[in-house]
DNA sequence: CGCCAAGGTTGACACCGTCAGGTTAACGGT
DNA sequence: ACCGTTAACCTGACGGTGTCAACCTTGGCG
């Protein structure tokens, strides 16, 4: 099928040229081998190519979150978030395409994205079970999306900042989310005990710092 | 000067059209009254002409920033950080020209973002000066930097998402970000004494909560 | 065999950023 | 007062882009 085709020409040159604007319709053409108007016998235009480009990045995405299904569910959740994280940092300009394109705002809600933000929600969800927090998984869910997204899209649209390599930083923003979701999940308004919140924020941010030899405690 | 015709016109046509991709040359200069080549008199290419208008945008954040300067340091930098959010979502063209434009990838450290930066920088160190809060305040702010640009990005990017409204997300990401912040700061590795933690977090989160009216205390 | 639709091609259009070359207007030195 | 220099601007053009109308081409079917 020539469609598959146009769609690893396109992969190949969004990761080749290292630039989302190597990604013209007849450069992908030429590619393929075939004329340019060619690509409209599959796409109604550019834009339908490159959703379907990132449909792929999206199921690729899916793919990796099933991937840390691990036991504990808050091992689960840092999985995701941190595998989520390696993935853009990893590939910038496919993330890039994905999250920043212009045309992305008005973009109808595509399905993809919604299943793969899905697996973070059943992942907040299974934390959720566990009662170490609680509220409405979407809405944390999307906090957490949120946080990891502004770390790597931070990076990416401002490198000549003094950021720390790119572990560390994905340590950080993980355990940073961690921790201030679970506190703001404990108190939408006022202030629960002290000991309270300190013990949940313990066991969500421990256990999201993925460490798993990280309990000898403090003397 | 031709060169700030220029510049308002790119600005007027940045808010008028909503979407970044009217900023064209052609449409600048027509819109200055001027032929196209005229715009290359003050500019060197596009590029340069958009980092101009970039500058003028970190300017204004600037601007904002200064005028929050509160008293308190933490209310201060709560200020920063809900100015800088409610700016983003105000003005989402603008701001998705300022950090999604793909050539703001590789663009030498832009002074003006850097000065602006360098507010937040200052509200951070303003506050670890209180003691509530320690570690290396760049590292800090810009870990707060994330947390804020992170909300607002992914909002720009995927508005049909089940997002609250404006000042609710605001909020949500101040007070997430904070008590990671805060929280994250004062265990690197291991876990400080609980009631260290939930009474750091508390003063810090609090304040960044910005309610100055919020200190009935749980019974 | 003859037909016909799906899928491909050629050629063109409008728009974009950019540049070479010509025109104009202001200004300073003699 | 005149002329040369120079900066600012314009006209026209080039290559590249997304897109479309019109024309083939080819394989399957009555």
């Amino acid at each position: 099928m020539l469609r598959e085709e146009l769609l690893r020409a396109a992969d190949d040159l969004l990761a080749e040229s290292g630039t989302e604007d190597a990604l013209t319709i007849r450069a992908v053409a030429a590619r393929a081998g075939v004329s340019t108007p060619a690509v409209y016998m599959h796409f109604a235009d550019k834009e339908a190519l490159v959703e379907a480009v990132c449909m792929r990045v999206w199921g690729e995405l899916q793919r990796i979150f099933s991937q840390s299904r691990e036991g504990d569910p808050f091992l689960a959740l840092g999985g995701c978030a941190r595998a989520y994280m390696r993935f853009a940092l990893d590939h910038p300009v496919q993330y890039r395409v994905l999250m920043m394109r212009p045309s992305a705002a008005q973009a109808v809600p595509p399905a993809a994205a919604a299943e793969a933000f899905g697996y973070m929600v059943d992942a907040v969800e299974a934390c959720m079970r566990t009662g170490v927090f609680e509220g409405d998984a979407t809405e944390i869910a999307l906090g957490l999306w949120s946080a990891l997204h502004g770390s790597v899209a931070l990076v990416l649209a401002q490198p000549s900042l003094p950021w720390p390599e790119h572990e560390a930083l994905i340590d950080r923003a993980v355990r940073v989310a961690g921790f201030g979701t679970v506190l703001y999940s404990r108190l939408p308004g006022e202030l629960p005990p002290s000991e309270d919140l300190a013990a949940h924020a313990d066991a969500f941010g421990a256990a999201l710092t993925t460490r798993p030899e990280r309990d000898q405690p403090s003397p």
